[in-house]
DNA sequence: ATAATAAATGCCTGAATGGGCATATGAGTA
DNA sequence: TACTCATATGCCCATTCAGGCATTTATTAT
């Protein structure tokens, strides 16, 4: 019973909760870096949050070199399924930003995989792009 | 997107999922000395619970004299579906004191409604029968 | 009117929480 | 070796939270 408390203690949290929706409408693994340019919040945020869901048993790293990569652990019988349906069924409106930001962010991937850290000049460019044609 | 939030932190305690966990399971409304019966806690923290639970939009309460019966809101698009069919799939290895409980519990009304009140002489009764048969 | 009872609330305390900032770790690179 | 960069962590502060106890509210029964 604890157990699953805790699951929905990490989902308590604004910030947890937008994590968890990027992994969940994207469906694989997203480096640190995506997820905080994504969120526009700041490194040291997300990666505390990100071991909050790690210890909820929600995330789980994988580490390539200087780089991580967070992804959702879904096994564990129909609990997680149904809690990611739920997850996945928030209206967009509501999280357009944050996936219209990450949609972009993911064009600067090499090979499918994250190449440029947090902030980088190009990640600029794009956000400014994004904004004077409102998409976020 | 913090109204889900919300409704996540509302879950997020042991005592609320539990009660949560009973209304999915029972279906239908419960009163509140049922709830305080079934989970062997006081009459005040469920009383407390059931206000938090009220206010993220997840049970709604329905007055009748003295008594108040409580009972689930699902409607508003998937996303309390899936999370109650998450809720119902949770092993009920873990919550069946609860459950055998209410069951125990609902002998005790007439013509489908709770007649009496919180922790009364044949409650007790039933309880000592129930744990001479390791039913809890 | 008074008592009894179902349910809700106010106050207190110790514990946990999230954000901000600075700093540390640890892996690649010059 | 020294440096850069991706990520993690330690410390501080203000706020929130859950539980316990006493009390109140509201409705029924005597």
């Amino acid at each position: 019973m604890d157990k699953f408390a805790l699951i929905f203690k990490a989902l308590s949290d604004k910030t947890r909760l937008r994590i968890i929706n990027l992994l969940v409408q994207f469906g694989k693994e997203l480096c640190v870096c995506e997820i905080v340019d994504s969120l526009d919040e700041p490194q040291y945020k997300i990666s505390k949050h990100l071991k909050e869901l790690k210890f909820a048993g929600l995330v789980e790293e994988k580490k390539e070199g200087k780089w991580v990569n967070y992804s959702l652990i879904a096994s564990e019988g129909q609990f997680k399924k149904f809690l990611f349906k739920a997850i996945a069924s928030i209206p967009k409106d509501i999280t357009g930003g944050d996936e219209n930001r990450l949609k972009a962010r993911l064009f600067l991937r090499k090979n499918g995989e994250c190449v440029v850290g947090l902030e980088s000049k190009q990640w600029k460019m794009m956000l400014k792009e994004l904004k004077k044609e409102r998409m976020i």
